[in-house]
RNA sequence: GCGCCUGUAGCUCAGUCGGAUAGAGCACCCGCCUUCUAAGCGGGUUGUCGCAGGUUCGAUUCCUGCCAGGCGCGCCA
């Protein structure tokens, strides 16, 4: 079924095409047009600046333009008034009673209304957070996984077969130092110079031992080994019950040693080497990166032979295209945007279109305050701030929420005294208690034993201001999470949750939903608790694409 | 030096695939609960959209230069 705002574009379009075949403008019909919702309410409806555009090549002026496009559009199905205005845009009114039509369409739809088809048969992997195994998740992973999480949802909303994916940097030196680093905890050494210093290593330590006690009697060439694969599967544990309390779930974790076990970075090079990108200098094997705007060429092995990291990089991307994936999105904090020209410049050394087969999103830093002050982040000095800690502090849908709501390429603060209050300075509760207050009304309701069938629906009823406003953003979901999706940006979710919920509040205020005292119900009351229904409806929708929860009372 | 991001109200930030009077929350002042959740609603005050040019009917939005802040530029991982 094709939205009002797809109906109403393509009635623009067919009046254009017909007054250009009339001979009465001149011209192309535009490929598409943008129908906006205006701001001030007396623009109507909808507006549309069309004329505006095609004044140039039609050689007119564009209230003319205007005159004769709204000539063809008049007596359209739903359209009940059109209006010429400012130089050349055309306001759109439409029929109460149609628009109204739309409650039907969001309750029959339900947890549907607002899925897409924009990404339809699109393979998505969407790769996000990819911390070493070797400590808790932080606050530098905490953004990405609230808005890789949504992004998620919201791409799957539009239609994509999405895969989330954690890659798990396994393997290296980093391994090393963190096994040697929990080991020396267990036996009462120091910790190795430039090994882990945090607390949660003497903690690993403790559970390793206990785990396994003969571990620290070993011969000491096993003993290493022994440590350090058993604090990983402690630790990287950790990491995935920590996200699955955060409610960001993952399909695959992958492994960066299994990408060695399966032999990917020799079929990767093969690959590579087949598309003439590959050479050798000074002994080391070299991935000529820079034919395709990265700023120097790559090492993929050492000239000791060992593999650099980015050969892993390599691997794992065509992996991902040789598993089906059509777009691979990456997701990496600002201090990894020097990755993003050799990322890009690896899908086209593969012989892929770096301008769609890969999309880097680059998030900006997290600072935190408490107290005023600003909580100064240092892995060597041990003050982290872990995910867990967060949540503990604040609850997840307050962190889920107010991490999403700002654009990702914008450095944020989070003021963790904000996040405790109950208050609009937390805009998650604003938008959850419109929710819980329509849950309220509805319970009302069906202890009134009022009609809430869709049947006994009349669209008619609905002509307040109020209700008409509230109309009019409800329309607007299924646009917001198309653009959310098309753009990366979850965050449009959230804004447009807030502006729904004053939309809503505002309604409430105005409105009387249920009857009075003695009061008999009318068709009114019927179609003013379908509103609310739908409301309901669509707030539910949006929160779930964030991940945040919908409580029917607060 | 080169590259990426940012610069919008007193504060924290939206908006910008070019559009009609630039928005929200906080803060400050004034109203609204003897009937649906006041975590709400309504009203008032606040701006050289970093600076300078350019493109055009129209620029906060696009282009160029400059200024300021953050981050990054390894045969590290």
């Amino acid at each position: 079924m094709s939205s009002q705002v797809e109906q109403l574009e393509a009635a623009v379009k067919a009046a254009i095409s017909r007054a250009i075949s009339t001979g009465e403008l001149s011209g192309a019909t535009p490929d598409t047009i943008t129908l906006e919702r205006p701001k001030n309410r007396e623009h109507g409806d909808f507006a549309t600046s069309v004329a505006l555009q095609l004044a140039k090549a039609a050689g007119k002026n564009p209230r003319e333009i205007a005159q004769i496009i709204i000539t063809y559009l008049t007596g359209e199905v739903g359209i009940s008034q059109l209006d010429i205005a400012g130089p050349g845009f055309i306001n759109i009114t439409l029929n109460r009673a149609s628009q109204a039509e739309l409650v039907s369409t969001i309750i029959n739809a339900g947890k549907d209304f607002g899925q897409g088809n924009a990404l339809k048969g699109v393979r998505i992997n969407l790769e996000f957070i990819s911390a070493n195994p070797t400590g808790p998740l932080h606050l530098g992973h905490t953004r990405w996984a609230a808005v890789g999480d949504a992004l998620g949802r919201v791409l799957s909303a539009a239609g994509a077969d999405v895969s989330r994916e954690f890659y798990i940097n396994d393997r290296g030196n980093q391994m090393d130092l963190f096994g040697a680093s929990v080991e020396a905890a267990a036996l009462g050494n120091p910790i190795p110079e430039d090994g882990y210093k945090g607390e949660y290593i003497l903690d690993l330590a403790k559970v390793v031992v206990t785990d396994n006690p003969a571990m620290t009697s070993l011969p000491e060439s096993e003993r290493h080994r022994a440590f350090r694969e058993a604090a990983y599967a402690v630790q990287l544990k950790d990491q995935q019950r920590v996200l699955d309390s955060f409610g960001t779930h993952f399909d695959t974790w992958f492994s960066e040693r299994s990408l060695h076990e399966l032999g990917a970075v020799e079929h990767g090079l093969e690959k590579l080497r087949g598309q003439g990108h590959v050479f050798e200098e000074d002994g080391a094997i070299w991935l000529r990166t820079s034919d395709f705007g990265d700023d120097k060429d790559r090492v993929l092995t050492k000239s000791d032979g060992s593999l650099t990291y980015f050969s892993s990089d390599t691997a794992y991307y065509i992996n991902k295209r040789e598993r089906g994936f059509d777009i691979c999105i990456y997701m990496l904090g600002a201090d990894h945007h020097g990755y993003v020209g050799r990322l890009k410049a690896i899908a086209a050394c593969a012989g892929d279109d770096p301008e769609y087969n890969i999309d880097v999103l680059i998030g900006q830093l997290v600072k935190i305050m408490e107290g005023g002050q600003e909580v100064k982040l240092s892995k060597r000095a041990g003050t982290i701030i872990t995910l867990e800690e967060l949540v503990e502090k604040v609850g997840v849908d307050a962190a889920r929420y107010t991490l999403i709501r700002y654009p990702v390429d914008t450095p944020m603060v989070m003021d963790i005294d904000v996040l405790k209050r109950n208050t609009n300075e937390n805009p998650v509760y604003y938008v959850q208690y419109a929710h819980a207050r329509i849950a309220a009304v509805l319970r009302n309701a069906n202890e009134l034993a009022i009609s809430v069938d869709l049947a006994d629906f009349d669209s008619s009823q609905l002509t307040h201001d109020r209700e008409n406003e509230l109309l009019g953003a409800l329309a607007e979901f299924p646009r917001v999470v198309a653009g959310a999706a098309e753009l990366r940006q979850p965050h449009r979710i959230a804004r447009y949750l807030e502006d729904l919920a004053g939309t809503y509040h505002g309604f409430y205020a105005d409105c009387r939903v249920l009857p009075m005292g003695e009061e008999n119900p009318t068709p009114l009351h019927t179609a003013r608790l379908l509103l609310c229904s739908s409301t309901k409806i669509v707030i539910a929708n949006g929160l779930a694409l964030l991940g945040v929860s919908a409580p029917e009372r607060m």
